[in-house]
DNA sequence: CTCTTAACCTGGACGC
DNA sequence: TGCGTCCAGGTTAAGA
């Protein structure tokens, strides 16, 4: 489910129903997730109250006086706010239960989400290393020009790395480069700035237009799904790969780039 | 450093 | 229906 539109969307639909809660209770149905859940949740958040709700990349960080809980959604974690009384279901393996009868609930299907602890004003080791957020002022074509040089590398590898910015995942990179009219698997290192400078825009343009459209789909927070809805009908082409290019009808070729399917059109990107 | 590959895990789609 | 295979929005760790 989550790209960073998702969790940008998750982090702004959950911040109105915890700001200012205070955390009646920890519940852990498991004590691991892709790594042992942090200690730090259950031996300190219980009687804290909630100051912020943050994302930095797709981690989200929820702001104690005691330290900030960090949670990963991995590929298939969702964040709700429920009711208390509300059933579990499948996958169910976090409740943070809140002073006011609802509760904050983690579901995760595949488990490679986290939820880990950061300690007041330290940086979480995950987060040391991370790139510029997308949409930040920090994030254009200059920059990937720069950080490209000498890398030879597949661009859509580049700009799925982390370290070089965060945020753009298998979905958005593919839509990115095909707005862009760069081929997936053209070597970073030797794309021009004009190039870098058509990419961060597209990167830009398409990650602001997912999360406000993520905005109205999932707002109430109650559906449960995967893709939003908005997100099919936009997308030129990912997951379309042998079907007609919507811009010059060619047929969308697939591959895989660093094992993630990777479609592009022959004729568009270069 | 840079790059590649394997690994974590479940569920859904598809072919036989 | 049932079973085997492949694939999925992410990211780290290990090895070359």
């Amino acid at each position: 489910m989550p790209e960073l539109p998702e969790v940008e969307t998750t982090r702004r639909g959950l911040e109105p129903h915890l700001l200012g809660r205070r955390v009646r209770q920890v519940v852990l149905r498991r004590n691991t997730l892709r790594w042992p859940i942090a200690e730090q949740i259950e031996r300190l958040l219980p009687g804290q109250t909630l100051h912020a709700v943050r994302r930095r990349s797709k981690y989200l960080l929820l702001d104690t006086d005691a330290g900030s809980a960090l949670w990963h959604l991995g590929m298939s974690g969702s964040l709700r706010v429920l009711p208390q009384q509300t059933p579990l279901r499948a996958h169910d393996h976090v409740d943070f239960a809140l002073d006011d009868g609802q509760v904050l609930r983690y579901n995760d299907p595949r488990r490679f989400g986290c939820l880990l602890w950061q300690a007041p004003g330290t940086t979480h080791q995950l987060l040391a290393g991370l790139g510029p957020e997308p949409l930040s002022q920090d994030f254009d074509g200059d920059y990937l020009y720069q950080r490209s040089r000498g890398r030879s590398v597949p661009v859509k590898s580049f700009l799925m790395n982390a370290a070089i910015v965060v945020g753009v995942g298998n979905i958005y990179a593919a839509e990115a480069l095909f707005e862009a009219g760069i081929s997936p698997q053209r070597e970073a290192g030797k794309i021009s700035l004009a190039r870098y400078l058509r990419l961060a825009d597209a990167v830009k343009r398409i990650l602001a237009n997912a999360i406000e459209r993520g905005g109205t789909t999932l707002r109430d927070f109650i559906s449960p799904d995967g893709l939003p809805g908005y997100f099919e009908q936009e997308l030129l082409v990912y997951g379309r790969g042998g079907e007609p290019c919507k811009v010059c009808g060619s047929r969308l070729k697939e591959t895989r780039i660093a094992q993630r399917s990777s479609v592009w059109c022959p004729r568009c990107q270069l």
